[in-house]
RNA sequence: GUGCCGGUGGUCUAGUGGUAGGACCUGAGCCUUCCAAGCUCAUGGCCCGGGUUCAAAUCCCGGCCGGCACACCA
């Protein structure tokens, strides 16, 4: 615990991130990433751009944060996302007071569909009594309690909108145009990065828990009856679960196991889900979260959301706590139907039949000007009642009346003038409503996870030293270069130089002349600078190349290259394809008296 | 949202009913040929509002924020 002190400490006098709104007493739930954080929650969003949208070739979208209330009625956030909460006047405690009506009267299983006043009611006419201390609950107010922010759309009164809750909404409801845009074809993929946001009750512990959080999402489109995932690609992945029926069982543990034997053996359910935990297990490698404090969790079954058929989190282990890291849901087709449902477009795609069928197909073309002057208003649905009938039930045609019902109201028709008969069709296809499989991340908890899991402290020559031991490409300065001392222009002017040929490079470069040497790795280490470059007068005496020396972060160690090399074998090992330690057997090691332990 | 505890420079912290010290950091200068060295100088603070009092950073009340516990986490 003193270790996230720490950090937390380092965190704020750093500028990673810290409470907002600081000057007008703070905000709760709220977050600013301050220059280092910024830097490195963005690098974290571009290696997640790199893998979920870039290499698995899905499309990006950005979508607004403020959508209109009828997405949400669609989306059964409006509802599901609420609580009653009810407030014990004796002790203080807060119920759910749905719950509380659920388990106490005999036939009501959804309380929360009945609305704060009946509940309100409920609570009297059962004289329902606080759970912890067994006061009365009767009159006491019932609160509803939406997670949504609420605002108005438009002047005066305006038409009500909310902050998105997921950023996986703003997807679904564009839905019918990015399938033009996948001209039409599955399995198709759109991600998004933004802000999300939830009114939480009580916002804790720092940055895990917020108001506003970044999201980075993957809906991939899928035919269900025909895509599979190439799990080829992750077959050989290993990986730590935590299935369900571990956690239930009293000496459960993790399972070990690759990708392809877990799927073989059923432990991961969906091929689709399997696929994209092993996906993020390699993406959460890259960005170094340590592996040993990792692990995909299944959720249990009262757990799940209301459109989840099977749901594993990624996990990470901070101060000896889990926290949900990612969440990977199968959600099937519940989205877009809900959006087909309730709104005006169509949520499916066309799928061609391999070859194209013959149907005989009951319809009817009733005759108007019979049915107007008989019916009045009710013609036209009486029409579509026959049309209806047609489909279930042809036979019903066969005499020389038909009747149907509509409203309550029966209308008898001639035969003759519904006009019926069976006629043969071509259908090249159908329209299916794809399934959704949902990768979801959360950036800032990913960004604390690396910050938690790269703090480490040693001792350099007798003093304590701490440093975030960031993977380099994460890293919000790549290098840092130093003359060794600042009272010889010599080497302020060639470092200088070598700090503007690297940013030249594309390389994110801090240049440092202030305080002692020690202390500028010091205050690289701090922020995770992986790697320091030093000019100093060795490197320029002889009449042989110009030389620099080359520090590492985690080791401390240096070794000493041309400067003409610095670049080139710093974009290696930003980009993973060298180690400082094959750039060790290259060059020589720098003689210093510096010990690590 | 409830309960308990807390809030003093950027960070960590001492302190008293009479408006505050330290350490580290930071900046300027000196020194310095590789790991928070030293010297000089400097910047910078009592969370906000109300009350009690001659006087409040200190006591009281409320708010805001934070930590912990409970509740909550679709």
């Amino acid at each position: 615990m003193a270790e996230q002190n720490e950090l937390m400490e380092l965190a704020k006098r750093r500028g990673f991130f810290f409470g907002s709104n600081g000057a007008y007493g703070g905000t709760a739930g709220f977050y600013t990433f301050g220059p280092e954080g910024a830097s490195l929650k963005h690098n974290v969003e571009s290696a997640w751009r790199d893998q979920f949208t870039v290499r698995l070739g899905n499309d990006e979208i950005e979508a607004p944060t403020i959508m209109p209330e009828a997405v949400f009625e669609a989306s059964g956030h409006l509802d599901g996302f609420d609580d009653m909460l009810v407030e014990c006047a004796e002790c203080g405690e807060s119920h759910r007071a749905d719950h509380l009506i659920e388990d106490a009267v005999e036939g009501i299983e959804d309380a929360e569909a009945l609305g704060v006043d009946r509940v309100e009611e409920l609570i009297r006419e059962h004289d329902l009594a606080c759970p912890t201390c067994g006061a009365d609950l009767a009159g006491e107010p019932v609160e509803d309690f939406n997670l949504m922010f609420e605002t108005s759309i438009g002047p005066g009164s305006g038409q009500p909108g909310y902050m998105r809750p997921e950023t996986a909404q703003g997807i679904f409801v564009e839905f019918p145009r990015l399938k033009e845009y996948a001209r039409g074809q599955l399995p198709f993929g759109v991600t998004q990065i933004g802000p999300a946001y939830r009114n939480e009750i009580s916002p804790r512990r720092g940055i895990i828990r917020v108001r506003e959080f970044t999201q980075a999402e993957l809906e991939q489109f899928i035919d269900p009856e025909e895509d599979e995932p190439p799990l080829g690609e992750v077959d050989d992945v290993e990986v730590t679960l935590y299935p369900a029926t571990e956690q239930n069982a009293d000496d459960g543990d993790y399972v070990d196991t690759t990708i392809g034997e877990a799927v073989e053996e059923g432990i991961i359910g969906s091929p689709w889900v399997a696929y994209y935990l092993g996906i993020a297990q390699e993406w959460y490698e890259r960005v170094g979260v340590d592996m040993d404090r990792f692990r995909f969790r299944q959720h249990l079954s009262g757990e799940r959301a209301h459109y989840a058929a099977d749901c594993w989190d990624a996990e990470s282990e901070i101060s000896g706590n889990w926290i949900e890291i990612a969440g990977f849901a199968y959600r099937g087709d519940y989205d877009l139907t809900k959006h087909g449902e309730y709104s005006e477009d169509r949520f499916t795609v066309f799928k061609r039949y391999d070859e194209p069928i013959t149907v005989e197909k009951a319809v009817v073309d009733p005759d108007m000007s019979a049915l107007g002057p008989e019916f009045g208003g009710a013609a036209a649905d009486v029409a579509e009642a026959l049309q209806e009938l047609a489909d279930e039930d042809p036979e019903a045609f066969e005499g020389d009346e038909v009747t149907v019902d509509v409203d309550g109201k029966s209308y008898t028709v001639d035969t003759e003038v519904a006009n019926f008969s069976v006629e043969e069709q071509t259908e090249s296809g159908e329209h299916i409503t794809p399934h959704v499989v949902e990768p979801s991340f959360g950036v800032g908890r990913t960004v604390y996870t690396l910050l938690e899991h790269g703090y480490s402290e040693d001792e350099v020559d007798g003093e304590t030293r701490s440093y975030l031991s960031l993977a380099p490409e994460m890293a919000p300065t790549n290098v840092a270069v130093f003359p060794l001392v600042s009272n010889d222009s010599e080497l302020v002017e060639v470092a200088t130089e070598v700090s503007g040929s690297l940013r030249e490079a594309g390389i994110s470069v801090t240049y440092d002349d202030s305080g002692s040497i020690g202390r500028r790795y010091r205050r690289q280490d701090e922020v995770g600078t992986p790697f320091c470059v030093t000019v100093d007068h060795e490197g320029l005496e002889g009449d042989g190349k110009q030389t620099v020396t080359l520090r590492e972060r985690d080791s401390a160690t240096q070794i000493r290259l041309p400067v003409d090399d610095v670049a080139g074998e710093l974009e290696a090992m930003l980009a993973g394809d060298r180690s400082f330690d094959e750039l060790g057997d290259r060059y020589d090691d720098v003689a210093t008296d510096v010990t690590t332990t």
